[in-house]
DNA sequence: GCCAACGTTGGC
DNA sequence: GCCAACGTTGGC
C-alpha cells in the first residue's frame, strides 16, 4: 500500500516537537475523537509521514517532521483512572479508543505557519487551512505533501 | 480572554 | 431520531 501522509496537532505545552526529539518516539496518546479514532485505528501505518503542528500558540503552524513507527493499538490511558484521558467506558474487551507510535525525524529550522500555510498557493484546500478545522489527526493530500515539502526546502 | 465552530449528550 | 444545551478546541 502507497505511503500516505497525515497533520499531527499537538499543544506545545502538552507535548512539542522538542519533546519528541528528545525522546525520538512517542505514543500518540489522549485522541477522543471519533473520527481521529478511526484513522489511528485503520488506516495510519508505518512509513506513513507526519507533519508536526503546533497548536494554540502565537503563530501556531507546522514545526517539525516525523513518520510513523507503529499501527494502531488500544490507547491504554483510556483504561487508567490516575490518567486526564481515562475513560470509564473503555474496557479491555472493548477498549474505544486507540494510538500510534511516531518517530523523530527532523525539527524544521523555523515555523512554517498557518498564514504562511494559507498563502501557498496549492493548500487551499488543506484541511488545517479551512476555517473551524480542530481536527486533530487531519489526513494530508500528497500533493499538499510535495507542497509542504518544497516550502521546507526553501526554508533559511 | 473571547468566541465561532464543531462534537457530544440527553430529554422528548 | 431530532435538536437544544452544553463542553471543547483553537485561531485570533
Amino acid at each position: 500500500m502507497a505511503r500516505k501522509f497525515w497533520l499531527f496537532k499537538s499543544e506545545p505545552d502538552c507535548y512539542s516537537i522538542d519533546d519528541l526529539k528528545r525522546h525520538g518516539t512517542t505514543h500518540w496518546d489522549g485522541v477522543r475523537n471519533y473520527q481521529a479514532r478511526n484513522m489511528l485505528r485503520d488506516e495510519i501505518k508505518p512509513g506513513d509521514g507526519v507533519l508536526f503542528y503546533h497548536s494554540s500558540v502565537q503563530p501556531p503552524g507546522i514545526v517539525g517532521l516525523a513518520e510513523v513507527s507503529r499501527s494502531g493499538y488500544p490507547d491504554h490511558t483510556a483504561l487508567n483512572p490516575e490518567s486526564e484521558h481515562f475513560d470509564p467506558k473503555a474496557t479491555d474487551e472493548n477498549p474505544i479508543w486507540y494510538m500510534v507510535d511516531v518517530r523523530f525525524v527532523s525539527k524544521l529550522p523555523k515555523m512554517l505557519t498557518l498564514p504562511d500555510l494559507k498563502r501557498e498557493p496549492g493548500l487551499e484546500n488543506m484541511m488545517v487551512t479551512q476555517r473551524g478545522s480542530r481536527l486533530s489527526i487531519q489526513p494530508v493530500s500528497s500533493h499538499e505533501w510535495k507542497t509542504i515539502q518544497r516550502m521546507i526546502s526553501k526554508l533559511e
